[in-house]
RNA sequence: GCAGAAGUGGUGGAAUUGGUAGACACGUUGGACUUAAAAUCCAAUGGGCAGUAAUGCCCGUGCGGGUUCAAGUCCCGCCUUCUGUACCA
């Protein structure tokens, strides 16, 4: 074997890692734990591009590295093979989708091997697979059997609160609920049938069935939840999405609003991805306020309307009350006269999809309903109006618009001539609204005038409290999350319906596995596709499932339709690989108190608001009731950027068949068209024959070049498969391995930053293993050799500069410059012809983790036994860096004398060297004392005063 | 609009967190080897000025100010680009 055989290499250390099964991780040991974690790929059919691996090449170093330092690492992987991605890819092809993923998964583990990864693939999990969702269905159950208590902050099983209510009813409870729950006594409650009291603990569960206003998709024939909505599109398919009442599943999320808010401080996650967070949640503290219709009708008269405002010491500037045109109150109160105008406007902004309201946002528009409310302080009456800038789904749906302080407020006022009152001192709101609270002082305000933001504020509060017209409060945007789709490929709900109440399929029965079904599509007017399986309904006596025609209401009920979303599975999959084949739970309690939580997360910013938040709050509630001992899921996050493809353009001119080089287009006028980047050359010339035979529409084609080449034009976009700019990794490996395609990735940049592909560069990594392959392999016809032979002092710097900086690199999760280091060394090595034994040994130990296969070879030509995946991590000394020495100066004049402490055993020295100092700086220094002197051998190179 | 991140050669990007800006790599140019090409190796490569030369000097990190012996880094004010989010009261 004369050179570098990256191929046979990799295949060889593979196939042993395999057999080995070198990254098994053991459930009891007595090494401190490490839990690793990327988040698991949708396993579509359009398997891996080069992008994808980029985070799990980083997660890969690090568990690596991990492991050399003693810890005992958990580095997992599987399938979020549910959810809409995987149904999609399964109508399209007409296939099951059980098969087709099936298949991609298939397809997305060979590619995932070729790039030899460390994952302990023994504990894979596929969030389709009935053993795994089996305790998805049980912790949705889990959510059904629980509440909330407010007062203790935590959830509760459901058994304590029927309990109270049997004692005491429900007054003394504060929990999350609906708004709406009716208070009972004890007796009440005692006397109530079955039926009621089940209707009653609904409206407490953290998991609720209720009839919600949700986000409707036609196109897609189902439910979907806030994050799954872009600019008012479907985020998948990009269809419309309307408002519709519906009877859903939901998750109380919103009872653990403050709590998830809480967790961010405990958390080494990145700042933007905090803030998103509590962008979501959105928690704004303020007051809600009432405002009493005044009306002569006794039915109507003072109805109390509940606004919520985060500026309650603007109150005396309050006009008007605006109400949103959902809100319950709208048809109660509007007069005769306005009825007509109420009417046409409710209808208009109904059929308004929410994106035409988001695209039409500085178009003005409200109706104003005919009637007046008591103003809460001046008792002054406000006129009542409806406008689409009142959201019913955030507060209250009802706002007290206060002209002179709120922009929207001042323009609705203005653009249907209510009058503005200024409640400012010395601020002039002619032109626009004063929405600046500091340094403001409130006047013209009765008992707030003069008085500053923070002070009147609080002195509304009270006085409002002592009125009975309004409190503090507390509101967060987070709302509760719709948990039913109307689709097929999702863990089905371990629910069936008695006289049209949820019941619970005994845990034990559990899994309740998906039926076969002829069709996949959701039908056009959204009944579910499970409606269309024959054997789906359950038999309580049996506790099976029986076919459809069976249902007697007796014994046999019908199933729950509805599937769970794709977030189900991927919000508590972190914890089953701790346990993976455990049936008796979804995770052993020693397994779980063993590895906690997730020490490092790494994938994309895209969950920001999705599952990592959903995760957080299954974890909280799983922690409540006793599940589990932590309560954040994943310690450090870490997202990596995403990597762009680079789209090659070529200019046809319009209405011709004729192609311009780059260079000549800009004169003409053209359309650009995207073309396979694999026919293109790094220096962005077009191979035009291949070009001819890739699509027919250019097999006749001319082509004008410039400098007989047909040059293409470059875009940076997502790496898709209809833009034609996708690498493919296998390629990579073929043409240079995959400890090539791991180190250049790396080295493309910092990990979390997006940057496009160029295979161009790869050449300098690649040669960077090939130099460090030759260096030891410099024995007759390139055979393996390495000397038992002292290594230099030179060399023994090389080596520690590099453990310093690859250990300071990797813990800081610079790979990029780790990358560059290692280049640096094997240069070095190189210039003096290092072959020496005591250099190769460490230097194996510190590559191994970016370059996994070629350390396995050189550490076995080395004469080890066994892989290198667990050797110790090499021990950096410092004494063998001069630079790092610190030295102490004596004097300073021009010249510098000092005193050092030289390397290894020598004592101390005086030494004489020139400081390299602008003059300013020299006489800055003069008579000082500097600090610290910072060295490279021969020279000082600066002064730290 | 709000929030977060960023702006450094032809390109990707370094810079020990205030201390020789441009490491490392790509690309380009020149050279060696070769009949030739590929591969490999060596050298040069921010801009400008002076010198036969080794070398020396000046300007340079989006723009304008400031702090400091010293600023890519810190402060103030702009501009630009990404990434979230948005009629949230």
């Amino acid at each position: 074997m004369s050179s570098y055989h990256f191929n046979a290499i990799e295949k060889k250390w593979q196939d042993y890692w395999a057999t080995e099964q070198s990254f098994k991780a053991s459930n009891n040991s007595e090494d401190p734990k490490y839990y690793v974690l990327d988040m698991f790929p949708y396993p579509s059919g359009a398997g891996l591009h080069v992008g994808h691996p980029l985070g799990y090449i980083a997660s890969d170093i690090y568990s690596r590295y991990k492991r050399h330092q003693g810890f005992n690492v958990l580095h997992p992987q599987g399938y979020d093979s549910f959810g809409l991605p995987a149904e999609q890819y399964a109508i399209q092809t007409g296939q099951h989708p059980a098969i087709t993923t099936k298949d991609n998964i298939a397809r997305y583990r060979e590619q995932l091997d070729k790039m030899g990864f460390s994952f302990d693939w023994s504990r894979e999990v596929r969030t389709s697979d009935p053993e795994y969702y089996r305790w998805t269905q049980w912790i949705f159950q889990q959510l059904y059997e629980s509440w909330y208590c407010e007062a203790h902050e935590q959830a509760y099983g459901i058994a304590e609160l029927v309990k109270v209510f049997e004692e005491e009813g429900n007054s003394g409870i504060n929990a999350r609920c609906e708004s709406e729950v009716v208070p009972f006594t004890a007796e009440t409650w005692n006397n109530y049938s079955d039926e009621r009291k089940q209707k009653v603990l609904l409206q407490y569960r953290l998991a609720y069935l209720a009839e919600t206003e949700v986000n409707w998709c036609p196109g897609l024939g189902t439910v979907l939840a806030n994050d799954e909505i872009v600019n008012g599109v479907s985020e998948r398919g990009g269809f419309p999405v309307i408002r519709k009442k519906m009877l859903q599943w939901s998750m109380r999320i919103s009872a653990y609003a403050e709590r998830l808010l809480q967790g961010l401080e405990t958390i080494d996650w990145t700042d933007s991805l905090k803030e998103s967070q509590r962008n979501w949640i959105g928690k704004s503290v303020g007051a809600s306020v009432i405002f009493k219709v005044i009306s002569e009708d006794v039915n109507i008269a003072d109805a109390p309307i509940e606004v919520f405002t985060t500026r309650p010491d603007t109150i005396f500037g309050a006009t008007f009350v605006t109400l949103a045109p959902e809100h319950d109150l709208v048809g109660k109160i509007t007069t005769h006269q306005q009825r007509k105008a109420v009417a046409e406007y409710i209808e208009a902004t109904a059929k308004r999809s929410e994106r035409d309201r988001m695209a039409d946002v500085k178009n003005i528009t409200g109706v104003f309903t005919g009637a007046y409310a008591k103003h809460p302080l001046t008792e002054e009456p406000v006129p009542i109006w409806i406008g689409d800038y009142v959201l019913s789904g955030y507060g209250t749906g009802a706002v007290m618009a206060v002209p002179c302080g709120d922009q929207r407020d001042w323009d609705f006022a203005r653009h249907f001539d209510i009058p503005i009152t200024n409640i400012f001192e010395g601020v002039d709101i002619s032109e626009e609204a004063h929405t600046d609270k500091e340094a403001t002082v409130i006047a013209n305000s009765d008992f707030v005038s003069g008085m500053p933001y923070k002070e009147a504020f609080n002195a509304v509060i009270e006085k409002l409290e002592a009125l009975g017209s309004g409190k503090r409060k507390v509101n967060y945007r987070l709302r509760d999350a719709v948990f039913s789709r109307q689709r097929y490929w999702g863990e089905p709900f371990p629910v069936y319906y008695v006289k049209r109440l949820p019941q619970m399929i005994p845990s034990e029965h559990l899994p309740l596995v998906l039926p076969e079904v002829e069709k996949y599509l959701p039908t056009e007017d959204g009944d579910p596709p499970l409606g269309r399986a024959d054997i789906w309904a359950w038999d309580t006596e049996n506790n099976t499932v029986v076919p459809n025609d069976k249902v007697d209401h007796m014994t046999v009920f019908p199933l729950e339709l509805n599937t769970m979303p794709g977030w189900a599975g991927s919000s508590w999959y972190f914890f089953r690989y701790m346990d993976a084949q455990n049936s008796g739970a979804f995770a052993s309690e020693e397994a779980l108190d063993y590895w906690k939580n997730v020490d490092l997360y790494i994938g994309g910013s895209e969950h920001a608001t999705g599952h990592l938040l959903y995760s957080r709050f299954w974890v909280k509630f799983l922690y409540d009731r006793g599940f589990i001992k932590v309560d954040e899921p994943f310690k450090k996050l870490i997202n990596q950027g995403m990597i762009l493809g680079t789209s090659a353009l070529v200019y046809r001119k319009k209405g011709t068949n004729t192609y311009l080089s780059a260079g000549l287009a800009k004169e003409a006028d053209t359309d650009a068209l995207r073309v396979d980047v694999n026919l293109v050359n790094a220096s962005d010339e077009l191979d035009v024959e291949a070009l001819k035979k890739w699509q027919p529409q250019f097999q006749d084609a001319e082509f004008v070049l410039e400098d007989g080449k047909y040059v293409v034009g470059r875009e940076v976009e997502k790496m898709s498969k209809r833009w034609f700019n996708v690498v493919n990794p296998d390629d990579i490996c073929e043409q240079y391995g995959a400890d090539t395609l791991r180190m250049y990735e790396m080295f493309l940049g910092p990990l979390e930053q997006a940057k496009p592909w160029n295979t161009a560069g790869i050449t300098g990594v690649h040669s960077f293993l090939k130099k460090l392959w030759k260096l030891y392999h410099s024995g007759p016809e390139g055979s393996f050799n390495a000397t038992d032979a002292e290594p230099t002092a030179e060399q023994l710097k090389t080596l520690h500069k590099t453990i310093k900086k690859v250990t300071e690199d990797i813990e800081a999760f610079s790979f990029n410059t780790s990358v560059s280091t290692f280049m640096i060394a094997v240069n070095e090595l190189t210039a003096s012809k290092c072959n020496s034994r005591a250099i190769l040994e460490p230097l194996v130990v510190l590559i191994s983790p970016y370059a996994p296969h070629i350390a396995e070879e050189l550490w076995e030509k080395l004469g080890h036994q066994g892989g290198v995946s667990k050797v110790k991590y090499p021990e950096f000394k410092p004494e063998y860096l001069v630079e790092s020495t610190k030295a102490y100066p004596i004097s300073f004049n021009g010249k510098m004398r000092f005193t050092m402490e030289l390397p290894m055993d020598m004592d101390k020295a005086e030494i004489e060297a020139t400081v390299l100092a602008d003059e300013k700086t020299q006489q800055y220094l003069e008579g000082r004392t500097p600090k610290r002197v910072i060295v490279v051998p021969g020279k000082i190179v600066n002064i730290v005063g």
